[in-house]
DNA sequence: CGTCTTTGACCTGCGC
DNA sequence: GCGCAGGTCAAAGACG
């Protein structure tokens, strides 16, 4: 892939990536139920330019009834491969102050706290520097997918050139300042674009509904697991602890359809997926370990 | 009663 | 400086 600057879609503007030498990955996405998520080699294509060394990847369908599949296979993200590590970006102690302990609000850009109007109390802080961004384009008739953690919504706004309105979604443990924006696409109202901000600094609450986490993967690969799909699944799918060896390694939690550059920030970024130990969560699947607290 | 969603107001950043 | 767009707050209401 040539060097190129990469907007493809207004509502999808932050997707801004500045690529200088590619890479390969290896990404995963397992849809059930109609309810989670897969994706679409043109939908990466349109979003980031990114290639796909290989054509659309294997579809599975445990049920035979169409409602569940898996999709795998590889990607190459081209990018420049110094940004990859997120440790570099992200964990420096200039991130936002987003962990006041108290509140668990953290310092909000939309208000600051040092002067009050209306009531209100405001503070100039620092200026916005934001953490790593991970997107997720995918295919849902539902816009809030299951990742295994809790959210709570914070806002909502309409989105220029698009019909379908943003909606924001803070991780509801006190102490995570993760983050998360929902939008559907303005050119593929089928297609949910998730962006993850941030890192998750606990474990998933609890099974989800919809979306399998590494941490989920983990436990369908345990014996209890009596799930049609998950015994199917665990067929097809390596053990745990096979996976970290091979980079072609086509293991679930090995997610790696998101990049995002931070369009606020001069930098691009650019980050690859290396999936990790089990009870991390999606985010945890992305994440390094040594990023995590 | 606790949790979550809705929604208008407010703030920041950016382009002109 | 101004206006626009995106992002966030927080009060109010809904819900279990």
């Amino acid at each position: 892939m040539d060097d190129h600057n990469h907007t493809s879609d207004p509502v999808t503007d932050q997707f801004t990536a500045n690529v200088t030498s590619p890479l390969t990955a290896d990404y995963s996405f397992l849809e059930i139920n109609n309810t989670t998520t897969t994706t679409d080699n043109s939908l990466l294509t349109d979003h980031f330019g990114w290639n796909f060394d290989q054509s659309p990847v294997p579809e599975l369908d445990p049920n035979g009834d169409g409602t569940s599949s898996v999709v795998t296979g590889s990607v190459e993200i081209a990018g420049d491969l110094s940004v990859l590590n997120p440790l570099a970006s992200s964990s420096s102690s200039d991130d936002r102050p987003e962990s006041s302990a108290a509140s668990g609000e953290g310092v909000s850009s939309g208000k600051t706290m040092s002067l009050e109007t209306g009531g209100k109390i405001k503070k100039k802080g620092p200026k916005r520097i934001r953490q790593q961004r991970f997107a997720f384009v995918t295919k849902s008739e539902i816009d809030h997918l299951e990742d295994g953690y809790r959210w709570r919504k914070y806002g909502q706004k309409a989105v220029k050139n698009s019909p379908f309105p943003r909606s924001y979604y803070r991780c509801t443990n006190s102490k995570c300042t993760v983050k998360k924006r929902v939008e559907r696409s303005s050119t593929d109202p089928t297609t949910v674009i998730t962006t993850y901000e941030g890192q998750h600094c606990h474990h998933t609450v609890g099974f989800p509904r919809g979306l399998i986490t590494h941490h989920d993967y983990t436990r369908l690969l345990a014996p209890s697991s009596t799930s049609q799909q998950f015994n199917y699944l665990r067929s097809q799918l390596p053990q745990v602890g096979d996976h970290g060896t091979s980079q072609s390694s086509q293991s679930l939690p090995q997610l790696v359809s998101s990049v995002v550059g931070d369009h606020l920030s001069n930098e691009q970024t650019l980050t690859s997926f290396q999936h990790s130990s089990a009870d991390q969560g999606l985010l945890g699947d992305i994440v390094s370990p040594t990023m995590r607290n």
